[in-house]
DNA sequence: TGTACATCAGTGAACGCGCGTTCACTGATGTAC
DNA sequence: TGTACATCAGTGAACGCGCGTTCACTGATGTAC
């Protein structure tokens, strides 16, 4: 039963869709192929004809998620440049931390990452990369060169390690994890330069 | 064939001491009860003797790995109170990134804590508040107590953030994770206070 | 434009395998007398 | 101290199940004439 060109392109996006989706809720060893390919609407079959593994769909995944990441930032843009206080808003949130499906793909499965392929691992630094590029740009109107790239590395791992931390400490202490956002969003936005 | 009680104690230990090794290697759900109990010296079904579930046996070699975290803050003592400088050199050295076996329990399952037990999630927030208290206690020497937690909490989830970023990009771009190693040392050294 | 046929996205059964957990059984240890 | 027996850590086969991947087959689409 073939379908159009256009309906399998659907389909290839719904899988790396419901695959990133459930990728970040249940991490990616947690996850089967026969159920990222039900959530699509289609059977396990249909997702080797557009993958040759479980691995390259990971890896396209994350590299959906990065460019949704990308997209987000953007969405935060005043006169062309983000506004990183809304971003951080954003990304420390406690809405954000109980909405993991939503939230940020590289923080979702970090400690995974070293784990798996290393094209997942280049997807990862790209990511990475992205985020710190934009802290980086921010930081050099007030810093030297070397300063601001230094700074920005830290921020981001920051950011990462504040939401896995509030994460992995919400559901058996709820305010530390609070206390936790709060402390990461006061002490990178002072450290960011009063953004 | 029934054993001494030492002997059982002995390889009750074993198959927690095998179990953290394994999960921090390799993840939670990446490892099964029968290379676990095979790398203690024992077949599967005595680990059922010793733990309810793996979930059980998670959570406790969880809990040891945050005992070893807490001697080994120890182990830098000067006066009874431990050097942090010296603690975050060991902590972000290339040496423990790439030896994720011997490293910190916390960072090497940061990411899967939160979609495991609330067991597990407990020893978590156990460990991450007695790293917490090391630098806070530190900190207080030199800022109003609201501030020192407040730069102590950040502080600690920048070292996992840092060390597991390190991690998820040192097979893809080895450059870049020394460079987040050394960034992270030499911000939260400042935040620090020049330790 | 109409016809004949090759293409290939998708189906669903089947592959071998490892998973977590249970359980009847073993036999040396620990204990009661 | 010596004997009889209950205890229980450990063994290994077996449970049902889901895993990632393969493959013969289907049949509408896309293409060549």
């Amino acid at each position: 039963m073939r379908i159009t060109k256009e309906k399998a392109e659907e389909n290839r996006q719904a899988l790396v869709r419901a695959a990133g989706l459930l990728f970040r809720e249940r991490g990616i060893d947690g996850v089967g192929v026969a159920e990222i390919s039900k959530a699509a609407g289609l059977t396990h079959g249909a997702l080797y004809a557009h993958f040759p593994s479980k691995d390259a769909l990971a890896a396209e995944a994350l590299a959906h998620g990065v460019e949704r990441a990308r997209a987000r930032l953007h969405k935060f843009d005043v006169d062309g440049v983000p506004d990183l206080t809304e971003f951080l808003n954003y990304y420390l949130a406690p809405e954000t931390r109980d909405n993991i499906a939503n939230g940020c793909a590289m923080a979702a499965s970090a400690s995974e990452i070293g784990r798996q392929d290393q094209a997942v691992g280049a997807r990862f630094t790209e990511g990475y990369l992205n985020l710190v590029g934009a802290f980086e740009h921010h930081l050099q109107q007030s810093l030297p060169a070397d300063n601001a790239r230094k700074q920005a590395l830290v921020i981001v791992a920051a950011l990462i390690g504040g939401i896995t931390v509030a994460r992995a400490t919400a559901k058996s202490h709820v305010e530390l994890s609070d206390e936790v956002l709060d402390a990461v969003r006061g002490v990178v936005g002072e450290l960011a330069g009063k953004l």
